[in-house]
RNA sequence: GGCGUCGUGGCCAAGUGGUAAGGCAAGGGUCUGCAAAACCCUGAUCACGGGUCCGAAUCCCGUCGACGCCUCCA
């Protein structure tokens, strides 16, 4: 049995979906007008790591991750560069695709756009006028009305009385209620815009994603998920358009993400303290970014800087030892020794299930597959073969396969390797007649060219990385 | 100011009632011409102060501190 932290009840609950085996998941994705950075990494990551531990555990996952691509900071973008606010936002659709390819994120089941779902949007505030849940203003804005829904606040446990003295009226907003948010905003002269019933004009932040939920998923999803930036107000508005709109609840389950913090504050487009997916895959490898995700708690705040990013990287290389070959002169198991590591390759997948199950504990799953490495290196060690250690490797690549992990080496190609062997070839003979100074040359200079080589007393071996 | 999350060894970080996983770094050792890798060994009583309990890092109260939200935001 699956656990999870429910922020809407901020406890631990069993998994139960709508449908048995099938998990309707729905995940804030990002407003589209510029490189996305590495914190956006981290929430696409963790729902990335959720889903395939949900599918690797038997369930059937409809994972949806919408994109904003009708906003006030694409609209203002679009004019400073002269483009259309759509082709401008296509353009970074496409790029943020590949940005998560790069990290080895499943592409979402999914990809719905507001400006594809307008007829929707549109249908979804007229039926909230109608059950007086939002009213048209005199100037074209649609509002929902929040006095209108009795238990606002409930994701973010705030209470209208309480907010009251922090929100505030923009200049030409009517609102008849300070809290009150826009469903829909009449176009200023210029802008982007669509035919509406309230006159032309486009949809506020929130309702996109309750209309592209019902489009794709139905009126009540198994799973939401976003940033904790979002539960207010973006999510507690969602709930409240949802739940106003159809009378039932709308998500059973909300998943929050914690913030990447860069020097002590969190990431933000607006803080302007941002590294972009790009300049990052330009410097390290995806595993490295996921395993600093995994290395933490996903409802926690994480620490990106060299030293946690360095720790990671050396982590992802300790994984990656435990699927190094057999020794040169691997002669076999004592029967002790191969029962020692079958019992570690038993345990490791229950022990595995067992902490990620609990509200995808990745640390600790994490924990049991350096258990699994170390359990691998020591029957290397002990002088295992390939064969006696395959069991064990192919366990381990299944589980770090669960959690996204390539733990890809470096590849040379084969004429490269060919110019490698020789090289080693020659050092051998070089070693022979013991002239260290140049043996150690051929290993420093192939060092920087990116090939290790590690002698033992059986022999040389050699990788790229 | 309001609401929320959190405070575990040098760093990152599991564990949420029965005497503290794991990774990185550091030191010692095996192996090695040296190095690297791998393996073995070495370290914390859990922010502070009260309380509940046979027993608390783990529950309750308070203090201090950090971060997030309350405005766009993953």
């Amino acid at each position: 049995m699956i656990r999870l932290y429910n922020t809407l009840t901020r406890k631990k609950e069993d998994f139960q979906t709508i449908e048995p085996n099938k998990v309707r998941m729905y995940v804030c994705g990002v407003t589209v007008y510029n490189d996305a950075h590495v914190g956006h990494a981290m929430s696409a990551l963790v729902f990335d790591i959720i889903r395939r531990y949900l599918e690797y555990r038997g369930y059937t996952v409809r994972h949806v991750m919408n994109y904003t691509d009708v906003d006030d900071k694409i609209i203002a973008r679009a004019n400073k560069l002269g483009e259309d606010p759509l082709k401008l936002s296509q353009r970074y659709i496409e790029d943020y695709a590949r940005d998560l390819a790069g990290l080895n994120i499943l592409p979402a089941t999914s990809n719905p756009q507001v400006s594809k779902t307008m007829p929707l949007i549109i249908k979804f505030i007229e039926g909230l006028i109608q059950k007086e849940h939002a009213y048209a203003a005199e100037n074209g804005d649609v509002y929902f009305r929040v006095t209108s829904d009795d238990d606002y606040g409930k994701l973010s446990a705030r209470k209208l009385d309480d907010m009251q003295a922090g929100s505030r009226i923009e200049v030409g907003e009517q609102k008849q209620h300070p809290m009150d948010f826009a469903l829909w905003k009449a176009a200023k002269p210029g802008e982007i815009s669509w035919d509406s019933p309230w006159g032309k004009g486009r949809p506020g932040w929130h309702i996109e994603c309750s209309a592209m939920n019902l489009a794709e998923l139905g009126e009540q999803i198994d799973i939401h998920g976003g940033g904790n930036d979002l539960i207010f107000p973006h999510h507690e508005n969602e709930i409240a358009q949802s739940e106003s709109f159809t009378g039932k609840q709308f998500s059973r389950y909300w998943i929050h993400n914690g913030m990447l913090q860069l020097g002590g504050e969190k990431m933000s487009k607006s803080l302007g303290n941002i590294i972009s997916i790009k300049e990052f895959l330009a410097k390290r490898d995806a595993d490295v970014m996921r395993m600093l995700v995994l290395n933490g708690t996903y409802r926690a705040p994480l620490l990106f800087n060299d030293e946690t990013l360095d720790a990671a990287e050396k982590s992802v290389d300790r994984l990656k030892s435990g699927l190094r070959p057999a020794a040169v002169s691997a002669s076999g198991l004592a029967a002790g020794s191969a029962s020692e590591l079958a019992a570690v390759v038993n345990s490791a997948k229950e022990n595995f299930t067992s902490v990620m199950d609990d509200d995808f504990n990745t640390a600790g799953a994490v924990a049991v597959l350096f258990e699994l490495v170390k359990a691998i290196n020591t029957a290397r060690d002990k002088g295992a073969t390939d064969d006696e250690l395959k069991s064990a490797q192919d366990q381990l690549r299944e589980l770090t396969g669960v959690l996204g992990l390539r733990l890809q080496g470096r590849q040379g190609s084969s004429e490269t390797d060919k110019f490698v062997n020789l090289l080693i070839e020659v050092r051998n003979e070089v070693r022979k007649q013991k002239l260290w100074p140049l043996s150690d040359l051929i290993r420093d200079r192939l060092k920087e060219l990116g090939v290790t080589i590690e002698d033992s007393k059986d022999g040389t071996t050699w990788r790229w990385g």
